[in-house]
DNA sequence: TATTGTTATACTCTATAACTATA
DNA sequence: TATAGTTATAGAGTATAACAATA
C-alpha cells in the first residue's frame, strides 16, 4: 500500500528539520578549523571519485568555473591538491588530491563520526533504535540518488 | 539492553552521510535565491524566539558580533528585519522579524518539505517506511537536543 | 571597568564579464 | 567557432582589532 499524502507531509517536516539540525550540529567538527565546507566537499569528491577537470568539479559543486578554480587555487596553496596538464587536450587542467588532501579528509569524517558515536552513546539508545536510524539512512541516501 | 561500540561506529557512519547527503539536496530549495542561509537561519530564530540583541543573535549563530551587525544591516536593508533601541539598556539594540521576513521563511520551508515530500512519494515509500523516516527523525532531535 | 554594538580591515567564496590558449 | 580555464572586479559572510556609547 501506498502512503497517504498527508503521511507524506507530516514526514517530510519532521525529517527537514531533523536533517537540518543534525547536520548544522556535526558540520562543527573538522580536522583543520581553516578548512572550509567548500574545500572539504571538493576534496571529498576527488578522494572518491580521483582525478578531475576544472569544469568537471564546477559542475558537481554546482559552483561556476572561476569560483572553482578559486578554490582550487587556495586548496593547491595548502598542499591539498595538485594540478596538471592533460596531454592529450592541453586545454584542460587534470586536478588531482594529494596523500595530505586524503588525509585532511579522513581525519574530518573520522572526527565526525566520533562526536556523532558519542552524542549516540550518551543518549543510552538501544539496539532497535540503533536499527530504525540505520534503516532511516538508508531511505534517505535512496531518496537523495533517486 | 544498551548498544555495543561497533554498532553505534556503524549507525554513525550511516546516519552522517546520510544526513549530509539530504541537508546538502535540500539546502538548494528556497523561497528567494538572494537569500542565504546565514540570512535564513536569522530570521528563522527570530520567528520563532521573537525579539533578540546582535549578541544573542551572535551567539546563538556561532559568529562573532562584527559579523552579526553586519548580517542585520543586510536583512534590515532587505526589509526583514526592524532595528530598535532597548530603551532599559541603551547599549542594546533590538532585532525584530517582519512581516516580509515572517513571509520568506514560511515560503522557504513550504517550498522544501514540498520537494522532500515530493521525493518521498516519487519512491513510493510503504507507510512502514515513513513512520521508520518519522521514529529516526525523533531520535535525531533527542541527539542534537541533547 | 565591563558590556554592547559599530567601524576598519582583510580573507574566502561566490558571481559575471572579458580574456587567453587550445581544439 | 567552441571549449577549458584564468584574470579582473564586485558583493556577501566571516574574522580580529580598535573604537564609542552606555551601564
Amino acid at each position: 500500500m501506498s502512503a497517504s499524502d498527508e503521511a507524506l507531509r507530516l514526514t517530510a517536516t519532521d525529517l527537514r528539520l531533523a536533517t537540518f539540525r543534525l547536520a548544522r550540529r556535526l558540520r562543527c567538527a573538522r580536522a583543520v578549523d581553516a578548512m572550509s565546507d567548500a574545500q572539504l566537499a571538493v576534496l571529498a569528491t576527488l578522494r572518491m571519485h580521483g582525478v578531475r577537470t576544472i569544469t568537471a568539479l564546477a559542475e558537481g559543486e554546482r559552483v561556476t568555473a572561476p569560483s572553482m578554480t578559486s578554490m582550487i587555487n587556495g586548496l593547491e596553496e595548502q598542499g591539498y591538491v595538485r594540478r596538471t596538464t592533460d596531454e592529450a587536450d592541453r586545454r584542460r587542467v587534470l586536478v588531482e588530491i594529494t596523500d595530505a588532501g586524503t588525509e585532511i579528509v579522513a581525519q574530518t569524517i573520522q572526527r565526525r563520526d566520533d562526536l556523532l558515536a558519542e552524542m549516540l552513546a550518551e543518549l543510552d539508545f538501544s539496539d532497535e533504535d540503533l536499527a530504525t536510524l540505520r534503516a532511516a539512512s538508508a531511505l534517505m541516501r535512496k531518496v537523495v540518488e533517486r
